[in-house]
DNA sequence: CCGAGAATAAAAACGATTATCATTAACAGC
DNA sequence: GCTGTTAATGATAATCGTTTTTATTCTCGG
């Protein structure tokens, strides 16, 4: 359907710059999802010096390219994560941590999709996102850090 | 069906305004979601002399209290809307209009709770939404503007 | 009619994201 | 290994939806 048609022009496209790969490495190695603006925390509490454009424009790139996933938070600010699937699939993320687990929804994909049909709609993309206490945060249920 | 039900605490909580009810009927004649400034800008076309501010609060107070839905359309802006039913629900929605059909998603609800429960996560709340081309705008498959 | 307090609204603040643009540096060719 | 091209970078400014601030207005009970 959408398939991809990159016409790289021989081998000067893409830079291999240490940018890419330090954020690569973070984003590699941060266990669920997180802010922008986090990452590039994370890359300067390595020592990396890599701008918060850069992040975000890589972050685009890569979500555009599904080689990370996006979700929105509550508050409406976008987290970023480097999945284990590159198929289509949801996420169990948690309030506290923001830990993640991908989870398959073939019974949401086949009601979004009948659902659709009933109303007559085309073209219908749908948004599903899970947040709630992990195992580890729903023991004690007073316990806020603050 | 549609029968107003304010529960408010007698005597002192909610004043009678004039930008209150202006509000109200806004949001009921409005057919599908709109963004608080669109609100705000369809309130000044009537003659209505309401802020911008108050309008924001108005309809914070009211997706609280479940009286307006609100959903987030793909750019991140948030969209209200006054709801038919006060159970819970989604929404299939118009990329082009706007306009909203309200679904009820047993099937998701299950699957949301049946996914949580295998994860291990409690309080879990989800969000749903569906994207896509109403029946009136589905006409042309192909027409990018581009 | 008066006054306390809620409601209003203009303006300023806020914060995440995007655009700008001068500078840097990756890579192909020499 | 140099060098030039040019994509990539990143500090800064701009954008824009939303929230906060604050002075003013208005509702309503007495
Ligand atoms: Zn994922
Ligand atoms: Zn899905
Ligand atoms: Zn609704
Ligand atoms: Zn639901």
């Amino acid at each position: 359907m959408t398939q991809e048609q990159d016409q790289q022009p021989r081998g000067t496209r893409v830079r291999g710059t240490k940018q890419a790969s330090a954020l690569a490495s973070a984003l590699t190695s941060l266990p669920g999802f997180c802010s922008a603006q986090e990452i590039h925390a994370e890359l300067r509490r390595r020592g990396e010096t890599v701008g918060l454009t850069t992040v975000y424009r890589h972050l685009q790139v890569l979500s555009e390219t599904g080689a990370v996933d996006t979700i929105r938070d509550p508050s409406g600010e976008i987290l970023y994560r480097q999945c284990g699937s590159t198929v289509h699939h949801h996420h169990l993320t948690c309030r506290v941590c923001g830990s993640s687990v991908e989870v398959e929804g073939r019974a949401v994909e086949q009601w979004a999709e009948k659902v659709a049909a009933e109303a007559g709609f085309t073209a219908v993309d749908h948004t599903v996102e899970l947040f709630g206490l992990c195992p580890g945060h729903s023991a004690s249920p007073m316990e806020p850090p603050a």
